[in-house]
RNA sequence: AGGCGCGUAGCUCAGUGGGAGAGCGCUUCCUUGACACGGAAGAGGUCAGGGGUUCGAUACCCCUCGUGCCUACCA
């Protein structure tokens, strides 16, 4: 899922972009994911009773091949499902020829400029995968375990005196892990502690060995906690190796414990060969019979486990080589600081600073086979002692043939690979053709954006950004967008182990690939994970379901040559490639739709391209994808094509609200395409295209030519022009997915606000309706009278859709323009409602008419302004606050409560229709 | 232990220093030639709690409670 969402924003902005005129560039590819792979094909192999050494290394690296052809192409196939509109020519792989080269180039660099290290230093191993991990590998997961209290004996008291238990002749120390007590070499107080300050110097017997410890001091032990006192086990403790090697001599490292988790010679002959928990058990059973263990409390505390396998990870002693990354980090801080790079949602920066201030040096070997092979040759005669090479390695970009010291041939490679995350760091500029300065890396780098999840800040953006910035000298993308986790209902992360895994291409196969993006990227509001939930991908299945409808509907009334095609058939369609002009020609005069409706509808298609267009600048997809749903739903469907059912009647608006319907439809495809890919391009292929601008005002555009692309046969008929043309005009682009991205559109702010008084009117009707349960299949007379110069005017402005309401038979329409005043009674009812749209209402004088004359219903629009009834605010708010309310008020006048007292007032008249 | 975030309608979540929102669910009514995967009208919230700033706080500040995550060398 969290693949899924990632790839879907990805997508919407790729296709955004490029609809919007850029050359756009989104590539695909995967990384070789070097331990999780290698444990995967590792279990197949046990199952075959197989394992990698019985194989060979080489033997076992065509196995991996095998597999990551296999699964490498499932990535591929699941990318492309969701509509992945990536350049498939250029997918990559981080072990892929080129990107290996890259890798060695900068591995060969860092180790020539000395960032490039080998120390032998605690490591956090994985005993499982047996290999190396960074401190970042591994997760930190509380246990509930046991905090053991164990008294060493102080010398020179000797284990037979200790069986009287003499008080004071012990030093007691908590530990949860027992079982290193056997690699202990001091027990640390802290120097300040007065309850040990006698102890320091001296020396104990270390239980269960016939060593003896000494007793040192150092700062960094807590006297609050357990005793007070530690004991220290350097080989497998980070904070005692740090206690030892502050020591002066430093203390002994001690490995009891081996890389495979058990236990090791130096353990003694009693515990070598157990493993760690084993003798764990031993250990303690052993103490007790000695009555050396004070006491046993319960105790929680983090214990580290491999981020691959959940194997508890042990720290180990061993060679690996590093990365001194302290001055790649200042300045990857800087770029992130002079905003060269924007972490968008900015509190991840914080995340980000904190990392990189207290980074440490990474350690890149990994003791594994599937992966780039660390460049570093070792000559065999020098591992004898026979060749005179002072640094003990040959680092190299190609593998050297002989040893440059001694001319020896027998070169051994070091076994180790390298980090996956080491090839990965690179990947904005490897995939692009570096260390060769290509065409696209010229063009392509820096790139624009990286979106990702913030679990991979460190492991991945961090390192880009420092790698990009060393070996490209310029950030490796300018934005970075950090998106939400996809979490169950129940706010828990996904995991295969809990069982709460969706899996996206189930959800695609039930509702779609469309609704189920859609759904992601209406989840994908910043700085919240998501918590998902597939009724909402049922939701928007619906969505798809209407856009189609609507689509259907207007399809069959744009009257095009033939009747009989319905949308989705787009493979013959005769609709396919159909172009209409940009406007609608009538004897040479452009015929504009003049009607309020279709004036409306586009000046509002106009506003929600630009609320499209600038939330998807700020990476706010959900603003994006609940502007186009509302749109297209509520005021294309809801109000728009059920207005267009009585203008359609009409042959003076009939053909501007037919060319409108389908500007409308076309616009609206190509603005929800990011979004819904498919099903967006399969209307838009079966409609007639449109050209995506508008004229500013009035302007007259030239009558079209007829051409020879126009008209493939189809256009006949005397009035031809007002149709729809055939053919394939100029302009019109073969997919919508590189068709123009709708952008700055002209408003008309006067039909906006039109229109809206409109539609609280008919609310308002529908209200009383709904109150009063008047069947909807009732016909109502209705009435209306307008009480202001305002009202007058906007009924002006709207005679055109009364008196299509009017030749509807749904009312009769009556209007005096001289007055301020018009009327509209229906065919069948007596009853009357009054919408009265502005002004002052006589309420009084309203009610006794009501009264008298038969059944009317006074609609309001308006709520109370509390605000001017309270002394606080018009004496002591800002004077411009106060008048911009009072303006407010005043142009509300009719209040809520004096509906509802008229229509109760109502409710006491006859009405008819068992209203 | 530090840090970050969240707590708004039954559920999943937007949002804003001045009139509490969406989707789903729920109630009532409606199959009229795009759509019942639909239409219309509704019910439902002291915006976690307390204090402060302000003429005014769901929003800004502080505290408490609940909850999730990240980081860290707590034996």
């Amino acid at each position: 899922m969290g693949h899924a969402l990632n790839t879907v924003l990805q997508d919407i902005l790729s296709r955004w972009k490029r609809m919007s005129g850029y050359k756009v560039l989104w590539l695909p590819g995967t990384d070789h994911a070097g331990i999780a792979t290698q444990n995967v094909v590792e279990k197949q192999l046990a199952s075959e009773g197989l394992d990698r050494h019985k194989l060979g290394r080489d033997v076992f690296i065509k196995r991996v091949w095998k597999w990551k052809a296999e699964y490498g192409g499932k990535i591929i196939h699941q990318l492309k499902r969701l509509g992945a509109s990536c350049d498939w020519s250029k997918e990559r792989f981080t072990l892929d020829e080129g990107l290996s080269k890259a890798v060695r180039e900068v591995f060969v660099r860092l180790y020539e400029e000395g960032f490039i290290y080998r120390d032998n230093r605690l490591i956090n191993w994985c005993p499982r995968c047996n290999t190396a991990l960074s401190d970042l590998e591994v997760e930190y997961e509380e246990l509930e375990g046991k905090l053991t209290y164990i008294k060493y004996p102080l010398t020179p008291l000797t284990p037979p005196l200790l069986r009287g238990g003499e008080k004071g002749g012990y030093i007691t120390v908590a530990t949860t892990r027992p079982e290193t007590i056997l690699g202990d070499t001091a027990v640390a107080v802290n120097p300040e502690d007065s309850r040990y300050q006698k102890f320091i110097g001296k020396t104990a017997n270390l239980p269960l060995t016939d060593r003896t410890i000494l007793i040192i001091s150092d700062h960094a032990v807590d006297p609050s906690f357990g005793t007070g006192a530690v004991k220290v086990t350097p080989a497998h403790d980070f904070n005692d190796e740090a206690i030892a090697k502050k020591q002066n001599p430093p203390l002994e490292f001690i490995t009891v414990i081996g890389s495979d988790g058990r236990m090791t010679v130096n353990a003694g002959n009693r515990y070598k060969g157990l493993d760690r928990y084993e003798c764990r058990k031993l250990v303690i059973k052993d103490l007790k019979e000695l009555n050396l263990i004070e006491k046993e409390e319960l105790y929680k505390y983090a214990v580290g486990h491999c981020y691959r396998c959940k194997t508890i990870t042990e720290p180990l002693s061993t060679p690996q080589w590093y990365v001194n990354v302290q001055s790649f980090a200042k300045d990857a801080i800087r770029a992130v600081k002079e905003e060269r790079i924007n972490i968008i949602p900015k509190t991840w920066e914080n995340t980000y600073f904190a990392w990189m201030e207290d980074i440490k040096d990474w350690c890149i070997s990994r003791q594994i086979w599937w992966g780039h092979r660390i460049p570093v040759w070792y000559c065999q005669k020098m591992l004898n002692a026979k060749c005179k090479m002072q640094n003990g390695v040959i680092v190299s970009r190609v593998a050297p043939q002989i040893c440059p010291y001694c001319e020896s041939e027998e070169l051994i490679q070091d076994e180790d690979v390298l980090d996956t995350w080491f090839s990965s760091a690179l990947w904005p500029f490897s995939t692009l053709g570096w260390p060769d300065n290509t065409d696209d890396l010229k063009i392509f780098y820096p790139t624009s954006v990286l979106v990702t999840g913030f679990d991979i800040i460190f492991f991945w953006v961090a390192r880009m950004i420092m790698m990009g910035l060393k070996f490209m000298g310029d950030v490796p993308f300018r934005d970075v967008y950090i998106h939400a986790l996809i979490r169950d209902l129940k706010g828990h992360k996904m995991s295969k182990s809990k069982g709460n895994v969706v899996d996206p291409l189930i959800m695609i196969d039930r509702y779609g690939t469309d609704a189920f993006r859609f759904t992601l990227a209406a989840f994908a509001a910043q700085g919240r994970d998501i918590k998902f939930s597939e009724e909402r991908v049922e939701g928007y299945r619906h969505f798809v379901n209407k856009l189609w409808n609507a689509a259907r509907f207007i399809m069959m009334n744009i009257k095009a040559e033939s009747e009989n095609r319905r949308i989705g058939e787009s493979e013959n369609s005769p609709f396919h490639r159909v172009s209409v002009p940009p406007c609608p020609i009538r004897d040479g005069t452009p015929y504009w739709p003049s009607d309020l409706a279709s004036k409306w509808i586009l000046s509002r298609l106009a506003a929600i391209a630009d609320d499209i267009n600038r939330a998807l600048e700020e990476y706010r997809f959900n603003d994006a994808a609940s502007s186009i749903y509302q749109f297209i739903w509520h005021e294309f469907c809801d109000w728009y094509l059920e207005m267009t059912k009585s203008e359609l009647q009409d042959p003076k608006s009939e053909i501007g609200v037919r060319w409108c319907l389908l500007y409308t439809l076309d616009t609206s495809l190509r603005l929800l395409h990011p979004f819904m890919p498919f099903v967006t391009e399969e209307i838009w292929q079966t409609i007639p295209h449109v050209k995506s601008h508008l004229p500013e005002t009035e302007e007259v555009r030239p009558p079209t030519q007829p051409s020879p692309s126009r008209g493939e046969g189809k256009g006949g008929g005397g009035n031809s022009e007002l149709r729809p043309q055939i053919g394939n005009e100029s302009g019109i682009k073969e997919s919508i997915m590189v068709s123009d991205y709708p952008k700055s559109l002209p408003r008309d702010y006067q039909a906006e606000e039109d229109m809206s008084y409109i539609i609280e009117a008919v609310m308002g009707i529908r209200t009383i309706r709904g109150e009063l349960n008047i069947s909807p299949s009732f016909k109502l007379k209705v009435m209306i009278k307008t009480f202001t110069q305002m009202a007058e005017k906007i009924l002006k402005g709207n005679m055109q859709y009364l008196k299509n309401l009017a030749k509807a038979g749904e009312i009769k329409i009556g209007m005096n323009i001289e007055k301020p005043e018009c009327s509209a009674t229906s065919v069948k009812s007596s009853m009357e409602i009054y919408v009265p749209l502005k002004g002052v209402l006589n309420i009084a004088a309203e009610v006794d008419r009501l009264k008298k004359e038969e059944a009317k219903v006074d609609v309001s629009i308006v709520s109370l302004n509390k605000k001017l009834f309270n002394e606080d605010f018009l004496q002591r708010a800002p004077r411009e606050i106060v008048d911009k309310e009072k303006a407010k008020y005043e142009e509300l006048i009719i209040i809520k409560r004096r509906i509802m007292e008229s229509i109760k007032m109502l409710k006491d008249v006859e009405v008819r229709n068992d209203s």
